[in-house]
DNA sequence: GCCAACGTTGGC
DNA sequence: GCCAACGTTGGC
């Protein structure tokens, strides 16, 4: 049996909408409205429970890493789409054969120190410890990223996770 | 609030 | 199947 071999995310979340510590205080959340096809096929296709996740505040001042979650779901349709009333409905998801797909995550911790989108770029220039992390890039506005091993052990020693990487 | 980057849509 | 127009993301 094929081994898995991607276990490492980055979600970005704006932090007016859902932010780490909303996730601190239900312990547990939905990752709904996710509506770009890219975004989707990471959760639908390569997501598995068990996988830690960077979580990204986007639209934030500063953006940046502010805390660790962990996928405790499969991938299941975004009902949220189905519903009218809701901003993420979507009229071209049916429920027999859904457009759009979501995980569960929960709580794991929040970085004592908030990693920034500045010293994550700093990092990630040629020969840096980041090079090539896809948050760094110039104009990557992907909201679920793959992140590589190493990269993620990164980020958590320059947040002061008590996170360990195994 | 601006706007660069880039994904999606739809006319052809 | 091309590509211009449009909408959204998200840093600044």
């Amino acid at each position: 049996m094929a081994r898995r071999k991607r276990r490492y995310w980055l979600m970005k979340s704006e932090p007016d909408v859902y932010s780490i510590d909303d996730l601190a205080r239900d312990k547990r959340g939905e990752w709904e409205g996710v509506r770009n096809y890219q975004a989707r096929n990471f959760m639908r296709d390569e997501m598995a429970i068990g996988d830690l996740v960077l979580f990204y505040h986007s639209n934030a001042k500063p953006p940046g890493v502010a805390g660790v979650a962990r996928v405790v779901t499969e991938a299941y349709p975004d009902h949220h789409a189905f519903d009218e009333a809701s901003n993420y409905y979507d009229p071209k998801s049916d429920p027999e054969a859904p457009r759009w797909w979501m995980v569960d995550v929960e709580f794991v911790e929040k970085l004592p120190e908030l990693v920034t989108l500045d010293a994550l770029k700093a990092e990630a220039q040629p020969e840096g410890p980041l090079e090539g992390m896809l948050v760094a890039r110039r104009g990557q506005r992907l909201s679920i990223q793959p992140v590589d091993k190493a990269h993620f052990a990164r980020v958590l020693r320059l947040g002061g996770a008590k996170t360990r990487v195994r």
